[in-house]
RNA sequence: GGCGACGUAGCCAAGUGGUAAGGCACGGGUCUGCAAAACCCUGAUCGUGGGUUCGAUUCCCACCGUCGCCUCCA
């Protein structure tokens, strides 16, 4: 049975969704007013993983992730750019969905944006003020926390300990606001500035305000799981509580799950610090690194709620995981069954449970990977030994695959491997052949030389030549 | 100041009340035309000091160190 640590309670709880087989997800999906860094592709590359995991486990999964196309930061942009908001988040938007793809992250079902549900949120405040929680000031309508008596719950964030300003983040005077605790259900626009007219005047929705609403539209009032990053906790998903369970009167979610930090020079990775490296940075940066390889790094060096060193010998480490596991596979669709049989299919049975039970222990998948490897190396031996048959092929397929539904890394390298090679290479592969197949190993050994400096490692196997990319 | 997380071999990182997975790097070996891959061998008593226990890295306390949240940051 799959459990996860619920951050409301603190405690690993199991999953069981609402409606049986079918599971509800909401993820916090980014601010697009800029490219998102690999720190915040942690969190969807987690999710990623959950998403899966859950499919595994239950069959289906409903999974938003919303795009919040409107902030301060955006509204600031576009001003500065001569650009409606539209066009100011168009392009980051796009870069998104490519970094998603490249990351091989399967695309949530809806991917909601802010923009395009003003009026279910008008609605939501609408049905706030009903309840009495909200208040206006300066134009502007707030959030009376003081009237919900669980705000701080989730967080363990007591009322009084609140210090306005405390992080430095914000210049509190820049808010007319009953208690430093309250926050902005909708934001009064100025002059110029973009906003919509509605019933609640001319403005823009606060940020909390639309994962509540999207997720009541598309999700209903009570959904299995909400994932985001820790940082959300307090307030964002605080104040999403508050907002929702006003509301409705019902418990808004089931299981919070928040993952760790990405971590670069012994601080948190962030666009505030500057000290952020895109999934572009990487791939097109000098050491040419792989999609596949910052998955792995991402999804399977550390758990998920471990916060997570990011270096270049970390990605190395990550890289020579992701070659262990897909050199195992190459092998396996190599090689043909033998007669003696050494027992791989229970080789194969052991393992995947011992690695399902990783995944349902809060999505373990360092652990479960140290299983996988040690599989590697014994199914390494027993295919040494000349000791796999037919039965025991199939096994020992059939887990890497079940293990790559989860890691999801396979499927980029053939990728990578399918761009990689350029008619040049290719033709370097065959010459080489041919003067392999002269015994001529000046030659051969020179291409492969010259291959390797073109980023293509040639080895050779009793099967031929074969290759992969470097780097 | 409030709340929380972490400190395990050169690096990354699992884990357990009974003497510690896995990946990367390093060294030796087998195999190979050479190399690569693969396999074999080799490395840590788990921040420090106490306590509980027959026994703690794992539970408790203190201390030291690092990191995070405390209003729009995944």
């Amino acid at each position: 049975m799959l459990r996860l640590h619920d951050t409301m309670t603190r405690r690993l709880m199991p999953v069981e969704p609402l409606e049986a087989g079918h599971v509800r997800m909401y993820t916090c999906g980014p601010t697009v007013w800029n490219r998102a860094h690999i720190g915040n592709f942690r969190a969807f590359v987690f999710e990623d993983v959950l998403r899966r995991v859950l499919e595994q486990r239950f069959g289906r999964v409903t999974h938003v992730m919303n795009l919040t196309d409107v902030d301060d930061r955006i509204v600031k942009n576009a001003m500065t750019h001569g650009h409606t908001l539209e066009e100011e988040t168009a392009p980051w938007i796009v870069a998104f969905f490519a970094d998603v793809d490249a990351l091989g992250i399967r695309r949530a079902h809806h991917y909601p944006r802010a923009t395009d549900y003003i009026e279910e949120m008008v609605s939501l405040v609408e049905r706030l003020d009903a309840r009495e929680v909200t208040y206006r000031s300066d134009g502007s309508v707030y959030y009376r926390i003081a009237a919900f008596p669980r705000y701080g719950q989730l967080s363990g964030v007591r009322a009084v300990a609140l210090v306005a300003g405390a992080s430095g983040r914000i210049d509190a005077d820049d808010y007319t606001k009953e208690d430093a605790r309250d926050f902005a259900l909708w934001k009064a626009a100025g002059q110029g500035e973009p906003g919509w007219e509605t019933r609640l005047g001319w403005g823009r929705p606060g940020w909390h305000l639309e994962c509540s609403a999207m997720n009541l539209a598309l999700l209903g009032e009570t959904i299995d799981i909400h994932c985001g990053g820790v940082d959300l906790v307090f307030p964002h998903h605080e104040n999403e509580i508050a907002q929702s369970e006003a509301a409705t009167g019902k418990k808004f979610v089931r299981l919070w799950c928040h993952n760790a930090f990405l971590q670069i020079d012994e601080a948190k990775m962030s666009k505030r610090l500057g000290n952020f490296l895109t999934l572009g940075d990487i791939v097109d940066g000098e050491e040419g690194r792989r999609p596949s390889t910052v998955r792995y790094l991402l999804a399977a060096t550390a758990q998920y709620r471990k916060t997570l060193n990011y270096s270049d010998e970390s990605l190395e480490a990550a890289k020579g995981a992701v070659d262990r596991l897909i050199l195992f596979r190459d092998r396996l669709d190599a090689t043909a069954p033998s007669r003696r049989d050494g027992d791989a299919v229970k080789l194969a049975a052991r393992i995947r449970a011992d690695f399902d039970a990783c995944l349902d222990d809060d999505l373990n998948l360092p652990e479960g990977m140290g299983h996988v490897f040690t599989m590697v190396r014994d199914a390494n031996r027993l295919l040494d030994e000349g000791r796999v048959d037919g039965p025991g092929l199939d096994a020992l397929r059939q887990l890497v695959e079940h293990v790559d539904d989860v890691l999801g890394v396979l499927p980029l390298v053939d990728v990578e491997r399918a761009a990689t090679l350029s008619p040049e290479d290719r033709r370097m592969l065959s010459e080489r052949a041919e003067a392999r197949a002269r015994k001529d190993w000046a030659t051969s050994d020179q291409i492969r030389t010259a291959l390797a400096r073109r980023g293509i490692l040639v080895e050779d196997t009793a099967g031929g030549q074969r290759w992969r990319p470097a780097g």
